[in-house]
DNA sequence: ATATATAACTTGTATATACAAGTTATATAT
DNA sequence: ATATATAACTTGTATATACAAGTTATATAT
């Protein structure tokens, strides 16, 4: 019914999503019928329906009655938004890249940090990073983590320009995201951030505060600032 | 197992969603148990729950294993996103009041309309209108709505200053939301922008299209503006 | 080769039932 | 009045079963 203490409508979840993620189910295909899954996990169908809302309502496939249920391709995101380009002519929107700014490195909280913390997570500091993300060498996400310094193992030392941070937890410490929030504000650029993205002094830019919850005693916070004039954020409701 | 053409868990999910909506179950209060609603609705628990988890998704409730589903406070909405202040002293964010800056009017299309028509709606025209709304007399968004001109007897004629567009369209014309989508960019405001939203020319505005798709042949689109540095936009994943 | 009817698949909706795990109310002992 | 154990509630997880409604594959007739 569980596999350890995971529930095993969860189990299939993460499993069809690492799959999609990982394109063993590419974009635009059919994900096995619900009674050929029933056989794979050897679950009922309503534990396999169970876990098949949940991709779907996360963006991960789209059903259809009599016909099957299609993966969807997986675009860039940031937090509950994808990453678009104002000319769709980039098919997913070219290949994102990231530059590091500035290594992670152990060092106290900034002194008016955009989000509450608790007592505990200001005694153990902070590690903090900064990126650049760009499309066809293009700048446009400047961002700044910070996330509780817990002690993780040679975290510093590890790279950050071809991995994700969060598959990076994940796959290296079995840490996962379960939830976040996120602000969102229209800022006029200050020199540094028109440095970065290469726009002019002044110009609007999109401001974004994130707090992602994970599994462990670990919150991840990132403040980004993104250039809009040839990508924006793109949301579904 | 339907009412009507709906199937039960869509009867449920919108009868607890309007009754949260008016307060019927306050927020931080508890909504009846699964078993009471069984009783309620003449249904069983799969049912309740099919509904119960998609309320919880929506953000309208959060349930909690043995104790039960708390009724959340509804935030002001805009697509995915929440307004929030900046400082929290606002409670539920104060009063949204909104003035009618243009009322509705059927013409044609824009020349460069931010989404793709199809023929059939550029063939329909639309029924536009400006809204400003304001939080504490203080501008905050103003938006522009255009929806296709499907012939909806009397809508011009509505008054839309203490009533939702939405709502409307729900309760007088049977028409419902079904999904949409936004995109999301900064702009540095123009004239008419920093003049209906009182503020700075140029100063940083988050630009908002939206698209919504109804269960009629009828989609909405909405442009907004918003000035962020009293309020910004709230979202969770 | 083509059209049509039907079989076989798919997802969608729903009831019935059972037990696990967490929280709260109540009974009892002191 | 207080502490503790237990009963009674809640949501969480899961199997079993059946039929509805939509799509696709196949069989058959021409």
């Amino acid at each position: 019914m569980t596999e350890g203490n995971t529930p095993m409508h969860r189990v299939v979840y993460k499993t069809i999503r690492k799959n999609i993620e990982e394109n063993v189910y590419p974009g635009d295909s059919l994900l096995p019928s619900e009674n050929e899954m029933c056989a794979l996990f050897e679950v009922t169908r309503p534990t396999i329906r169970q876990a098949l809302t949940r991709l779907e309502n996360d963006g991960f496939i789209k059903r259809y009655q009599g016909k099957g249920s299609i993966v969807q391709k997986v675009h860039h995101r940031l937090g509950i938004l994808s990453i678009k380009g104002v000319s769709q002519v980039l098919g997913t929107q070219g290949s994102l890249t990231t530059q590091i700014i500035k290594k992670p490195v152990v060092e106290p909280w900034p002194d008016d940090f955009m989000f509450d913390l608790t007592p505990e997570e200001k005694s153990y500091g902070c590690i903090s990073m900064k990126r650049l993300r760009l499309i066809n060498g293009k700048p446009i996400i400047f961002d700044i983590v910070h996330l509780v310094n817990i002690d993780i193992p040679r975290f510093c030392q590890k790279k950050y320009e071809k991995r994700s941070l969060f598959s990076t937890l994940k796959n290296d410490y079995n840490i996962d995201v379960i939830n976040g929030e996120q602000n969102i504000r229209a800022i006029n650029a200050t020199k540094e951030i028109a440095k970065h993205l290469k726009v002019p002094e002044r110009q609007a830019i999109l401001h974004l505060e994130g707090a992602h919850y994970t599994s462990k005693n670990l919150r991840v916070f990132s403040e980004a600032f993104c250039s809009t004039d040839r990508f924006y954020l793109h949301g579904s409701f």
